[in-house]
DNA sequence: TATATATAGAGAAAAGTTTCTCGATTCGCT
DNA sequence: AGCGAATCGAGAAACTTTTCTCTATATATA
């Protein structure tokens, strides 16, 4: 039975599902909000122009079960989604770099509900040092190792400039953080236990820009041809 | 040759490469900047914890040739490259929604290295029309499709709340605009013709805090093993 | 109560992606 | 000039993910 050894952490879950389920999530909380009960993999993958296999397989790993005819209850989905992405626990977390970024992120209501909440912010900048952002206090960069470690904070969220990362970085690991979100342009060094995911906003531009030059290239090629020929 | 091919986009490029083209892209501008004229797949691999014959695929689909014992001209592949993603090319945006994400992606000084200029921002709100936001103007929504149109905008950023994105999103396709952006947490409704790429930073947070769940999950069976045996 | 239908779930097949293997090419060194 | 090492590029193999097919089951309806 994989999909109880999937729930347990026991079986490696494929990359593209895990990009799948957060997508899934907001669809069935919007269904919860509306007041819809059940859900069909079926009704899914046609909202959501995905194929309902695809649906079925990618939810069975959070180890939910639905009845044949019927199909899942919302409520169950949303539950075992929240618990497979550990959305269902607070993580605290500490955010370095309180510049444009750091601020909308000090400020982005949906990491609350997603089982992220940034409890202080770093800052090197004393200009910024003691203010409020968003409620959060901005501290100095430097007492972040000790505050980490008293407070057992796991996770750390980088968004300041490419030249300070690495440092930040390491005060991040020095302070026993597990996992670092890191913002900055710039491949981190840290001790392999230390889980990294690199946040680019530019990368998920590649996709659409490819697509669009694509798109763009097709249309002139287009027009040259209703130009050249009469049809 | 399907390398020329790809570079004309003739073919279809895996999703997996197109994600890691960015990432290519972002260290070979580092080692550009750092004086290197060449570089081999094997390095770069080796930098990024990739496999060699991967990265030579990846590369290929750009159209790049490189040399045998010697790799590729570094100022090669970072041009290959940005042909590829389309971003030799600046194409001028419309941001729609004025708040805390929007004021920062105004302020995000790598769109604009990446083809991307938002030339002027949109807000319902009467106390932030007519003011700048990192020196762009922001003006009322109405105003979007007439601009867009006469501008001749391809790309949308959607940034307000998600009960306003539809209203936001078609706008945009009213003003002939071609490619959207969206941040709202909302499905859209948009002719097929129109590409749209859904970005929500919560769900990037998916794959880090499951793979923190499952961590600090063993984490804790393992100190109940030892607290339970004696070893 | 029997029947038709929609759907979950499991397994097989197909498609796509990554990794391996090998030959060809280039360069530096002797 | 010839030799050895490094690397590209192409094709094959292994692996992963998606899609298809089938069976079992729950529900609604006649």
């Amino acid at each position: 039975m994989e999909n109880a050894a999937d729930s347990k952490g026991l079986t490696t879950i494929p990359e593209p599902t895990l990009r799948r389920l957060p997508i899934y999530y907001q669809y069935l909380r919007n269904l919860e909000s509306a007041g819809k009960k059940v859900i069909s993999c079926t009704t899914i993958g046609n909202d959501l122009s995905l194929d309902p296999t695809q649906v079925r397989k990618d939810l069975a790993h959070t180890g939910v079960e639905g009845k044949p005819k019927v199909g899942y209850m919302v409520s169950d989905l949303v539950r075992k989604i929240e618990e497979f992405l550990g959305w269902n626990k607070i993580n605290a977390a500490f955010l370095a770099g309180a510049g444009n970024l750091g601020s909308a992120l000090l400020g982005y209501p949906q990491f609350r509900e997603h089982g992220l909440s940034i409890v202080a912010a770093f800052d090197r900048d004393p200009a910024k040092v003691g203010s409020l952002i968003h409620g959060k206090r901005v501290l100095p960069l430097e007492t972040l190792p000790g505050l980490a470690r008293r407070m057992g904070i796991r996770l750390g969220i980088i968004t300041v400039p490419p030249a300070a990362a690495q440092e930040v970085a390491d005060f991040m690991v020095q302070g026993g953080i597990q996992a670092i979100w890191n913002f900055a342009p710039v491949m981190l060094k840290v001790p392999s236990s230390i889980v990294v995911r690199n946040e680019e906003l530019y990368y998920s531009l590649a996709a659409l820009s490819h697509t669009l030059a694509k798109k763009l290239n097709v249309e002139i090629k287009k027009g040259e041809e209703g130009y050249a020929s009469s049809n």
